[in-house]
DNA sequence: AAATTTTATTTCGTATACGATTTATATTGT
DNA sequence: ACAATATAAATCGTATACGAAATAAAATTT
């Protein structure tokens, strides 16, 4: 993208999604302007997108803000991302091509000796890049874009869950179930334990972010 | 929406959904200023939004379109959407109130004396009063919003498809099913047939495109 | 005459400017 | 001192302006 407005676009989705500016963060047109030293027309419709994208949130003759949820939306999002990845799951178990289903078996395998070695700090990214593997193994572009979009719009609520990492073999146990039902082309199970998988996520992820406000409400009060 | 870019979004949006602008159709900025009688700037937003939203397409530098879906693609949105029909049905059965299940049962009487009458002019109408009572019944903001923009993302074809409608008698059926399993409060069940009454019309649908893109190539060519 | 290059026109991306609305500050009244 | 009002400052929505890129038209070459 060539535009200074993907540009600032790019760049204020990655803030928002790894975390520098959280949900309720105001972002100013003129203090944008300072910061990418740009005028106002390509910062509005950097966050014009963002707000359709349902990152960002604006109210006429309001400043932007990075979107928030309540966890009564975190728990719909997760919802929804939920079937959608068991949907992934299912059409992977029928699509993927030879070269794919060999492939999620490598890095399955790289993944096993991660958790062998207990290696925390490398296990994010690889978990990411199986995830990523299925969703493209379902060879249905509107979905990775859906699915991929959920995830960004989640990422703020998720990062802060994610920060105390839990027992690496749970989600493992579960990659070794989805990877077996891929190899025998077993969708439906493919399908209902990819779902799950999600929902258990989002189980704990609501728990976490309903504590996190109780306690959040109890200092400001 | 009191902005001049809100009220120039939602009049283009239902343009293009009607179908009085087809997939391909150019946007000129300057074209639609004088059509508004605004300046360029509201004009641009309004096709930033739509473009996030997948209803415009944009590249620097050239004209926005309207935004055109092979057969593929046309089947990859089917593929999401029917999945997120079914979500719906199913959370439907499991959450409605008894309010909005005795709604939907008049409703359907109401459908069913339309068939009777073979007033077709007055079905569609009431029949996406039907889908959207479920919708709603599935009491999922984020669900309704994603199908809401799958719908209208799949309506310039869908509108060439309907235009020929058919045996209104195939969809009540299924509709007869559905809100069976909605009183039965048979999730499976609503899941199921919901999911399929929208694969079906996918069928149809990318079937008719295929052999409508035929025809046209055969003509330009 | 057809194809290719050159020029002109149009449209787009962004900067700047100005009235409208909101938010922050100051003032007044109780 | 506090609440309510009035004023001032900041921000937003939109109009206008100008260089950049693309499209259309004209001129040139083959």
């Amino acid at each position: 993208m060539a535009t200074r407005a993907g540009k600032i676009r790019d760049v204020l989705e990655h803030e928002i999604i790894s975390g520098l500016r959280m949900p309720g963060d105001r972002l100013d047109e003129p203090q944008l302007t300072r910061q990418f030293d740009v005028s106002r027309t390509p910062v509005r419709e950097a966050l014009v997108e963002l707000a359709t994208a349902g990152l960002v949130e604006m109210r006429p003759y309001r400043s932007a803000v990075v979107a928030e949820f309540s966890v009564g939306q975190v728990f719909e999002l997760y919802e929804v991302l939920a079937e959608l990845e068991g949907l992934s799951a299912r059409l992977a178990a029928r699509r993927m091509t030879d070269g794919e289903r060999s492939r999620i078996q490598t890095l399955h395998r790289d993944l096993r000796q991660l958790i062998v070695n207990n290696d925390r700090d490398a296990f994010p990214p690889l978990n990411k890049e199986f995830h990523d593997l299925i969703h493209e193994g379902a060879h249905n572009g509107v979905l990775h874009d859906e699915i991929d979009l959920l995830n960004k719009r989640l990422a703020p609520y998720r990062r802060i869950y994610h920060e105390e990492p839990h027992d690496l073999n749970v989600p493992y146990i579960e990659h070794d179930n989805v990877v077996r039902a891929l190899i025998d082309r077993n969708e439906d199970a493919a399908a209902l334990i990819f779902r799950a998988h999600t929902a258990l996520r989002a189980e704990s992820m609501t728990d976490f972010i309903a504590a996190y406000n109780r306690q959040f409400e109890r200092q400001s009060a």
